[in-house]
DNA sequence: AGATTTTGTTAGCATAGCTAACTATATTCT
DNA sequence: AGAATATAGTTAGCTATGCTAACAAAATCT
């Protein structure tokens, strides 16, 4: 804790940036899962589809790994994609393990749905001023790595 | 859908960045949701506890606006909250409605929380450069007008 | 007074997160 | 080789959050 009682402003000030960050990020969610909805697939499900369909097929523990989250949790979800004929199965030398790869009508439907999702958010960003733009781009690449570094 | 078919890469350019920082919301957001299982309080209750902690009082229905959800997935929130002691519930002569306002507790609690939540995030922006945090610092800004035109 | 509107709750469903416990396959160690 | 151990996924069961539909109670409007 370095227990310091009087902080600085100084201090306080990336605690603030934090706390805007992450009431940001909430109310952004909340405002593109209502577009998810249109669709039969969550946002975590699309996300998980995105890993592959963009990073290639992988296992379910890397795939568990890339999205942050538990191998029963992305267990479960793989066995919807795969119901739903996004995701494919394939065995792999190692019994144990398989490869997990995003079929056509996942790629397809991933885009539909990644579009569907944002395009009311990319509307919003066209609106920006040019300067606006380009500062947001550069700024998300620096948001992603801070976030990996978490 | 302005039926274009071939997109430049200017209009192709807000698309990208608008899915950046969507999957940079899910990332951050699931970062973050281990601190909150610390503690008894989930997400999305620290967050609706923030508007009137903050805000201050309000009434069901306005809680449920500001945080952009369905009456009854605020009612439920709203009935663990004072279950907790964190809310207390006021009459007003309108006998529908009540008055929903943050107890002490509640309020501890909320400061505890957001801090335990968004502290391992702070520490990362701390370590950022001056010049990193600055940028970041405007980002959230122009992020929150972003997502209020959504 | 009776009909309608508004406010909140209840019931019931789905997704997504978790841990614990299990199965099946690989690997390692006598 | 065979037993013990480790690893990869799945299943079961819990919680939190989102939704819609249906309801109850209070206020408001004819």
């Amino acid at each position: 804790m370095t227990a310091v009682k009087q902080k600085s402003f100084r201090d306080q000030e990336p605690l603030e940036t934090a706390d805007k960050l992450h009431s940001a990020a909430i109310h952004l969610l909340r405002r593109l899962r209502a577009r998810d909805r249109e669709m039969g697939v969550g946002p975590a499900q699309l996300s998980a589809l995105s890993v592959l369909v963009f990073g290639g097929p992988r296992s379910l523990g890397e795939l568990a790994a890339a999205e942050q989250v538990r191998p029963p949790t992305m267990s479960r979800m793989v066995a919807s994609l795969v119901r739903d004929g996004m995701v494919r199965r394939h065995a792999t030398e190692d019994g144990r393990s398989m490869r997990l790869e995003a079929t056509a009508k996942g790629t397809k439907m991933l885009w539909e749905g990644r579009k569907r999702r944002v395009e009311s958010l990319a509307r919003t960003l066209a609106s920006l001023s040019e300067q606006e733009r380009a500062q947001l781009g550069e700024l998300v690449d620096l948001l992603e790595r801070v976030i990996r570094s978490i």
